[in-house]
DNA sequence: TTGTACGCGTTATCAA
DNA sequence: TTGATAACGCGTACAA
């Protein structure tokens, strides 16, 4: 009873290129040579190929094409939190390579949760990606999963927050060359005496900017005096007691430029300031860090380093794609300096550009 | 010559079901079933499967699995722009729904161009996704690029961007519930005398908003007098010009309360309020659309209408899920109601809530 | 230029 | 409970 069926009255099947083979007169090579535009096959011949895959609605099954091409011409994306605006503008700038190159993305998020990305992890492996962007979520602890993954050869790299050390590309901000480069703007336009409110020493970022800041003063023989560094923490209300401390001086010794941690600091920072009666930038000029959208919302808007979240994720999309096609990048940490926007808090013209690099 | 041989020393193969198999002493449809825990395997044989399995580093092949059950377990999503602040928060919502369904998400972007989107929706179809979620693109014209993806048997549901009467499910905020609850709102806080400054009636939403305000006006028996429909479009500069039309009125002509059709003409407004020397809401309180990022940060927070993306998503997943699964929804139109942010500027008493559904 | 056989890794089906 | 076989739809390798 067991005989060749292959006309099933299954009207909710898809078509394939045995049915445009069919139709055609030709075989099913001949209609895959066809759509896929390799160059011996004849130009009648392609045509009516071409025609009546069209006229059936034909669309050649991708599943079945990387089964045999071991190659899904997909890239698997993991971020902690899809809504951070960080990753969205990081999305779009992986979206922009990987477009360009024929890869599709398959968005995952981990809601921060270690056991979601382990997760995400596995399914993007079994799916057969072609390789995987990934920013971690705070709650990992164990790099084990990350270290199975590149040993079965999945390519890797690591986005804004990166880990090191195993084997994987990594791509990231300089925090601390971003802080000497507020910290020269300022420099560069006359002030000398800058103080620095800073954030947790225990946290990476934290001890990168204070470390800039250093450089950066360092560099032009700048003192800093110890009562100049003073701790704030990533809040507004930090921000402000710290540098209520600092308007306690004497004004002599008063700094005349500060540069925040990050923006919440700056506003707590500039709010102590107006309440004491001076002028910013004019009595003391002011810079942050992370581009807050209501830093260009203050009564005085605030200049800031941005974080060029759309170069990360384009860097980084750019390595994977490159390691998938084999040229593997010779770094494996791939640092950006992040964009200075210029506002009117510290001083400078602005007609003198709103962005640099 | 020809002959089998499984046995080429192709050391960067990634290891089946097979290799599996052969280490436990089974059939490869023994692992599957131990895989797949079905129910008729031996609990001893499972357990040998599956330690041999994470021994040997095995994750089953997606590719292959979905090839032989027409089924990816994906999902599409077109949006025309990533970063627009509304498709994260949606994207967000629609993550929610297919990770619990255990479907995954592939995501690509328009970048409002309808060729783009075309080849989007193609490339989708081939990867043999179970269903599509699409918000179309500016720049659209023609349906037919849909109605051939239907008429194929594509699960296609449309969000936010919603094309309508083609047979898909169509998941979008209702504009005119929206400003007619907006309206309502004033009214309720005794407010008689309430103008609208209009947007582009060619427009659905200038239209819709529009018609939802005169809606809530004539289910209060309030007249809305001629001059009380102001054009200002969607921008600052005409919500403050329509605003200077209406303040031009005599003092016992003009409204109380202005409803505007989106939160730049409202803040356009507010600013020509300010200037005539009144006080927001005191004098005349404001409403407007969209929860702008600026609309909380205003000197006056702005009461405005926010709409739901997290929710829209949802839905919109939901419906499709439901589709893909057998369960078409009733209708094909899902209207949302929008959530009414409540701010100082339309004088409510702020500890009477944040939020309102 | 075109066609035939085979394999990609899995699951359904049926037999043992 | 387990195994052998035949798909799923395509591309490679070879033959015609």
């Amino acid at each position: 009873m067991k005989q060749k069926q292959s006309r099933q009255p299954d009207p909710a099947r898809r078509v394939t290129a045995q049915d445009v083979a069919k139709k055609t007169g030709v075989s099913v090579m001949t209609v895959s040579r066809a759509m896929n535009n390799r160059g011996n096959v004849d130009a009648a011949t392609r045509k009516k190929v071409l025609d009546a895959a069209r006229k059936l609605g034909y669309s050649p099954d991708h599943v079945a094409r990387s089964l045999v091409l071991r190659k899904t011409h997909t890239i698997g994306v993991v971020v902690p939190e899809i809504t951070h605006s960080f990753f969205p503008e990081a999305i779009r700038g992986i979206e922009e390579v990987t477009y360009r190159s024929g890869y599709h993305l398959i968005l995952t998020h981990s809601a921060e949760d270690a056991k979601r990305e382990h997760d995400a992890l596995r399914t993007l492996e079994s799916k057969r990606v072609d390789g995987i962007l990934i920013s971690t979520a705070q709650s990992v602890t164990d790099d084990s999963v990350y270290r199975e993954a590149i040993g079965r050869g999945v390519p890797l790299v690591f986005f804004d927050r990166v880990v090191r050390g195993i084997g994987a590309t990594c791509v990231s901000i300089d925090d601390k060359e971003s802080a000497r480069m507020l910290t020269n703007h300022l420099i560069g336009h006359g002030y000398r005496r800058i103080a620095h409110l800073s954030g947790p020493t225990r946290v990476s970022i934290g001890r990168a900017r204070l470390e800039g800041f250093r450089n950066a003063m360092d560099d032009h023989q700048l003192s800093v005096p110890p009562e100049f560094v003073v701790y704030s923490g990533f809040h507004e209300t930090g921000g402000y007691k710290a540098m209520r401390m600092l308007l306690a001086l004497p004004p002599e010794r008063r700094p005349r430029a500060v540069v925040a941690v990050n923006d919440p600091a700056a506003f707590g920072a500039m709010m102590a300031i107006l309440e004491a009666g001076l002028r910013i930038p004019d009595d003391i000029a002011i810079g942050g860090f992370s581009d807050d959208i209501r830093a260009s919302l203050m009564p005085i808007p605030l200049t800031t380093v941005c974080q060029p979240a759309y170069e990360v994720g384009n860097q980084a999309a750019q390595a994977l794609v490159n390691i998938i096609e084999g040229n593997p990048p010779q770094r494996d940490l791939i640092t950006l300096g992040a964009d200075l926007v210029l506002r009117r808090s510290c001083g400078c013209q602005p007609s003198e550009g709103i962005r640099r690099g």
